[in-house]
DNA sequence: CAGGATCCTTTACGATACTG
DNA sequence: CAGTATCGTAAAGGATCCTG
């Protein structure tokens, strides 16, 4: 029988936050979620022209696991789903807030 | 002749900021540089423990190479290096402070 | 001690076709 | 419209051995 890996990954705050935001993705959706009040696949789609239809329903799903976002589903026909920042994904916009900023100093 | 590939990446500073500390040890460096004086890459292993030393290395050039970290080789033997934050790494210090808060927020 | 070179595995990401 | 499913490629990350 095999051995089972044993993942003694430490934590810390830093790390934390890395994997809930991590990715190529996950900042810039959050940033689209925070600055709308509920956005349907398509406009997302729209908003951010160069993300694959794939990885953004996947970073959605993540998101919305993590509760960082609000998936709704209207049960109509066509199907209508929006999407919104939640709660706890609200507190990442004074983060994105500092990342702007450091983007602007680092550039100078 | 083969077609050029043109990569039109949508700039933005949150994207500039991902790419810069992106990665899952960027700001786990960063933050032991900001916090010492003074590092050596023995001693960076140390404080890190479950990096591999491959990546260690690779992720302080780029640091280094982003102008985030400063590389000062001692030129003796046996070799001593340190390295320490740079002055456009220390911006990083307040979107870490933001990174640990968010945590805080989100675990409650 | 610091780090280069090599090989390998895993994960991230992307393109496309298909479905209720 | 909002997804699933599948298949590729590219990039990230890790283990190990080697060197001045």
């Amino acid at each position: 029988m095999k051995e089972e890996k044993i993942y003694v990954t430490p934590r810390c705050p830093i790390r934390t936050t890395s994997e809930l935001i991590g990715g190529k993705w996950k900042l810039v959706i959050l940033q689209q979620l925070l600055t709308h009040d509920e956005l349907r696949l398509s406009e997302l789609k729209r908003l951010i022209p160069d993300i694959s239809e794939k990885m953004l329903i996947q970073e959605l799903k993540i998101l919305v696991m993590n509760d960082l976002a609000k998936r709704k589903d209207y049960d109509e026909f066509p199907p209508r789903v929006a999407y919104s920042i939640s709660d706890r994904g609200q507190h990442i916009a004074p983060l994105i807030k500092e990342m702007v900023s450091f983007a602007q100093k680092y550039e100078q």
